[in-house]
DNA sequence: TCTAGATGTAAAAAATATTTGACAAATAGT
DNA sequence: ACTATTTGTCAAATATTTTTTACATCTAGA
C-alpha cells in the first residue's frame, strides 16, 4: 500500500503537537495514529479527512498516492 | 459519515463509464462501487485514491468532507 | 413482448481497520 | 539514579469495509 503521509512533519509543525495529542483530536486511538503514521494500513477516508482538517490541510496535502 | 463525492457525475463525463467499468478499472466489486458512490460508508485512502486516479482528479476533486 | 444491460438492495462470509491493554526503549528533567 | 513523557510494538477482541451470491427493478432495443 504506497500511501506517504507528512503527518510526522505536520505534527510538529504545528508545535511539537504529540502523537498522543493528535489522536485525541482526531478521536482516535495512539496506536492507530501511530500505524497510519508509519504507513502501516490504509485509513479510513473519513478518518483521514479528519487527520487533514486538525492542520487545517487538504487531503492532497497531507497524503501522497504513490501508483503501481 | 458526512462525505459526499462526485463519482456518479464523474462516470457521466468519463464516456457513460458504466457503475461495473469503473469497478473493474480500479479492482474492487460493483457492490462495493455502488455503496461508496450512494455514501453508504467511507472507503480506505486507498481505494479512494484509485477511484480518482481513474478519473485523472485529485482526491479533493472526489470527494467532499463536510465537517461535524 | 422478450431479452439484455445497467442499477439497486440484502445478507452472510472474508478481509481489513481500529480498539484495548500491556510492555519496552529512548529522551529529558530533577 | 530516578521519574515522567514520548514513541514503538505485539496480540487478541471488536468494528468496519469489501466480497460473494442472489434477486428485483428499470430502460432500451430487437
Amino acid at each position: 500500500m504506497p500511501i506517504r503521509n507528512n503527518i510526522r512533519k505536520l505534527r510538529f509543525e504545528n508545535g511539537e503537537l504529540t502523537q498522543q495529542a493528535l489522536a485525541e483530536k482526531v478521536g482516535v486511538t495512539r496506536q492507530t495514529l501511530i500505524a497510519i503514521e508509519a504507513a502501516k494500513y490504509s485509513p479510513t477516508l473519513e478518518l483521514a479527512f479528519r487527520i487533514a482538517a486538525v492542520f487545517g490541510k487538504s487531503l492532497d496535502d497531507v497524503f501522497q498516492h504513490e501508483p503501481e
